[in-house]
Order: structure tokens, then sequence, then C-alpha cells
DNA sequence: AAAAAAG
């Protein structure tokens, strides 16, 4: 059987791989490390959970050992498709780079330039970057890519897509021809292939799995819903709480808006819940990540920029609260459980909008998807009415109806209240609800940052924007949240959010 | 039809 030490890389790294507690090598790493030791290009096809970044980490610290970086001239370049996935990258190189003393800077966007311009004045040996950083370094002149002598595309086939091919070409067009370039992702489809070969020349292709293939550890159920986001959500909520493995879960949806609706909606139903979206600052992207992968947070409510890559080793369930429009992103999203050998469940919520979306998806993965409780035609006609309970007046509701449309939710986050207090369908669930953390985040989009009013930072620090309280939500808000309790309005002290909560 | 990536 191959073991690391069959591939030819450095015993520095050997050693380091080994301290890791790693000797055989996963067939992807088996595949490529050799030939990117040989300075051949590669294009490397694997689905995730499967090691592709090691495998060209490891041989990229081999052939790093040889030579020193300049300073402002890197030696080499990874590009990622988001700013979390970079800084995983740049983990890697720290865990296997620990016996060399090699220069690594991460060069992403929301943090400040300070440190990344030392570390390119330094002389990086390694560079790490989301595209739009990179190009801005380059365009402030703090940086020389005529030294580059490997160029890393991970996740190759999000960043040959519509959005990044621009900056792909540009950067590439920067490195000297005579580099080498590595391209790695999940999913390789033609038309992607055909624009990763004007970048590559004579590449090794590596591919160990059948692209788009679900791991088989997952187990993958759709579940039929009707359209309405509040009928969707309280069909997640019983999902969730049906669970009786569930250690922890991603809940995907296909919009930002929806991140920050569900994520308000979880969180005032006593879930202990996070939330990942691009437009959060990159302060609270941070901390939820870290407090997800901690475990101080049992459900992570995502966009597709926690689809890919992101290595959380313990992921037990992945919720579709969207499907997703493109079948590939399924794909993705399913592959953040059963990892690494583990097993896992994937569940999909399907309205009657998503029938052409579930039929790419079947075909994409090559096999059908059981459902969970019956079809779509099996689900019950949607309840007719959405007044059988009282409204209450405008009073209770904390005079919100009261104020005009501009002044609505300004500073406010919206949370109406603690609604689980008195809703008896919050907390019977059985689910081991983990305490909310105290995560406290500035999570607002930054733009509208400027705009709030300084109130308390129980409030203050959300994963959406203050004022995106829309009517249509609010309309449905007994649906989805049961009565609102009265008397605080806004200001529920946080501890008793925290007691509420507790109730199991 | 959406997210991500610069500020």
């Amino acid at each position: 059987m191959t073991t690391f030490a069959d591939l030819g890389l450095s015993q520095k790294v050997l050693s380091a791989v080994t301290d890791a507690g790693y000797t055989i090598p996963t067939p992807i790493q088996a595949g490529a490390i050799p030939f990117a030791l040989e300075r051949r290009d590669i294009c490397g096809i694997a689905q995730t959970g499967t090691g592709k970044t090691a495998s060209f980490v490891l041989p990229m610290l081999s052939l790093l050992e040889k030579g020193r970086a300049r300073a402002r001239m890197p030696r080499t370049l990874i590009l990622e498709p988001t700013r979390e996935l970079a800084a995983q990258v740049a983990e890697n190189f720290e865990k296997y780079g620990k016996n060399h003393r090699l220069n690594v800077a991460l060069l992403i966007g929301g943090v400040s330039f300070e440190d990344q311009d030392r570390k390119l004045e330094r002389g990086a040996d390694v560079l790490i970057c989301t595209p739009g950083r990179l190009l801005d370094h380059f365009e402030r002149g703090k940086l020389l890519m005529s030294g580059v002598e490997i160029l890393v595309i991970d996740e190759a086939d999000r960043m040959l897509d519509m959005g990044f091919i621009p900056d792909i070409e540009r950067i590439a067009k920067m490195i000297p021809f005579t580099r080498q370039t590595l391209f790695f992702s999940a999913t390789m489809p033609p038309e992607i292939q055909k624009l990763a070969d004007r970048f590559l020349q004579n590449p090794e292709r590596i591919e160990v799995a059948k692209p788009a293939s679900a791991a088989k550890t997952v187990t993958q159920r759709f579940v039929a819903s009707h359209s309405k986001d509040y009928e969707k959500r309280a069909v997640l909520r019983e999902l969730v709480r049906a669970q009786t493995e569930l250690k922890n879960a991603i809940i995907f949806c296909n919009r930002k808006k929806d991140v920050a609706d569900l994520f308000r909606s979880l969180e005032r139903h006593g879930f202990s819940v996070g939330a990942l979206h691009g437009d959060m600052d990159q302060r609270s992207r941070t901390m939820m990540l870290q407090s997800f992968r901690d475990g101080n947070l049992q459900l992570l409510v995502a966009s597709d920029v926690a689809a890919r890559g992101l290595d959380i080793p313990d992921v037990s369930h992945v919720f579709n609260f969207d499907v997703p429009i493109h079948s590939e992103d399924y794909v993705h999203r399913i592959g953040r459980t059963g990892r690494a050998g583990r097993s896992g469940a994937a569940f999909t919520l399907v309205t009657k909008r998503d029938t052409k979306f579930v039929d790419a998806i079947e075909k994409l993965i090559g096999e059908k998807i059981e459902w969970q409780s019956g079809d779509l035609n099996s689900l019950p006609p949607a309840e007719e009415s959405k007044d059988e309970r009282p409204r209450r007046n405008s009073r209770e509701r904390g005079g919100r109806d009261d104020r005009g449309e501009k002044d609505r939710g300004r500073g406010r986050g919206g949370r109406g209240a603690a609604g689980h207090k008195s809703d008896n369908d919050v907390q019977d669930n059985g689910v081991d609800v983990i305490q909310a953390a105290p995560v406290k985040a500035d999570i607002v989009k930054n733009e509208r940052k400027a705009e709030q009013k300084p109130q308390n930072n129980a409030r203050n620090n959300r994963p959406y924007p203050a004022n995106d309280d829309s009517r249509d939500r609010r309309r449905h808000r007994d649906h989805d949240d049961g009565p609102t309790p009265v008397g605080f309005g806004d200001d529920i002290p946080a501890f008793m959010l925290i007691a509420g909560s507790a109730k199991v």
C-alpha cells in the first residue's frame, strides 16, 4: 500500500505529516503529489472531504525548500473563492509547514491592509488570496508577480464561473507562463474544463471519484413543503426537532436575506443558531464559523459562502432550506457532512416550484433521492387562512404599526420578542439544544452601520440589516412565531432570552 | 435566478 513516504515528499514535510497522525494518503493525494513534485501541471478532481488541500500544500512545501522569497515578490500563489476557505488553507500551511521557515501571507478582503503589507514587504513564499484583495494590493504597487513559480486555483469550477473569470484571467496574465499551474475541483463540467485548459499546459488529469457523486456515507432525503417561507420554516423546525442524532447542522438558503430571516426566526424559537453570509462583516463571519466549529452553536444558517470546501470535521446534518438552483451546489452543500468517512444526513425542503431543480439534482448525482414522508402529491392542502389566531393590536406589538416605513426598523433588529416564552411549539422538541453562545458579533451590513442608532448591543449586532423587517414577514408572524409577549417591546433583556432557551 | 469577491 502506498504511504506518504512513497510519494517523494521531503523529510521535513513527511515528519509534519506523521506528527499530524497521517500515514496513508487519500487517492487524490497519492495521485497528485508525485506529479506536482515533478513540476507538472495538474487538473485534480475529487469530491469534497477527500484531502484535496493537502495534495497541493504538501508538494508546495517540498518544492519551496529550495530558494528564498524576496521582498514583494511572492514565490507561489493560491487563489480561493471565499475568505474562509483562504484562511483554512493558510492553517494547513501552518500545520504542515511547522518544520519550515516559510513566510505565508493571507490576502483577503474585509480586514486591514497593514499586516498584509508587512508580510509582503518581508517576502512571501506563499500567498493565499481571494482575487479582489490580491488585485487591490497589486494596483497599489505592493506586489510583483514576476517571481511566481506555482499558481494554484482551488475550487476551480467556482473560480472559473461568470463572476470570477475576469479577475482570474487578469491575475493569470501577470504570472510568467513558465509557472506550474495546479487546478483542483470537486466537479469539472465540460465548459469549465474548456476554460481550465487555457490556463494549463499538458496537465496530468487526476480524477479519483466520479465527479459530482455524493459521499456514500450521507443519507439523503427530500422533504415536501408548501412554498411560503413561514410554512417552510415550520417544516424545518419540525424536521430539526425530529432528528435523534443531530449533533450540529448547516442550513443552507439561496439568498442572503433568507439566511438573515431564517436565522432570526430560529433564534426566536430558542435554537442555538448562528448565521454566515457574505454581507456580514468579516469579524462576525469569523466568529460565527469559529463558534460553530467549537460546538458553541448547534445550527449555522448559511448562504453558499459555506457550501464549498469548509472543513468542519463533525457536521452531522445538512438541511437545504432552499433547493440549490445549480445542481453542483447541491453536491457541495451536502459535502459538508459525512466528511472523512463519517456518516451524515442531508435533508432538502422541496416545494412545487422546485421540481425542475430536483430533477437536475437527481440527474447529476445519478440516483433517485427518497422522500422523507410522502412526496409533493401527498402534501395536505395548504392552510387556508392566516387569521385563525386573533391578531394583536398595535400597542401589544410595541406600537410598531404606528411607525412609518422609514422609521421602521431603524436601529432595531426587528427581532420582535422572545416568542418562545409562550409558544408551546418551541422547546418541546427533545432536541438537545445547546445553549445559545454569548456570541455577540458585529453582523450588520457594513454600509448600514452608519445609520444604526447605538442601542443595546444585544440588538445592534445581528446578521441582518436593521431595517429589513419587511411587511411580508410581519404579516405572517402569527404563523411563524406565535403570540409575542407583551411588555418588553423590543427590549427583552438578554438573560430572559437565555432562560427561555435553556428549558428543554 | 443567486452568491461570491475590493472598498
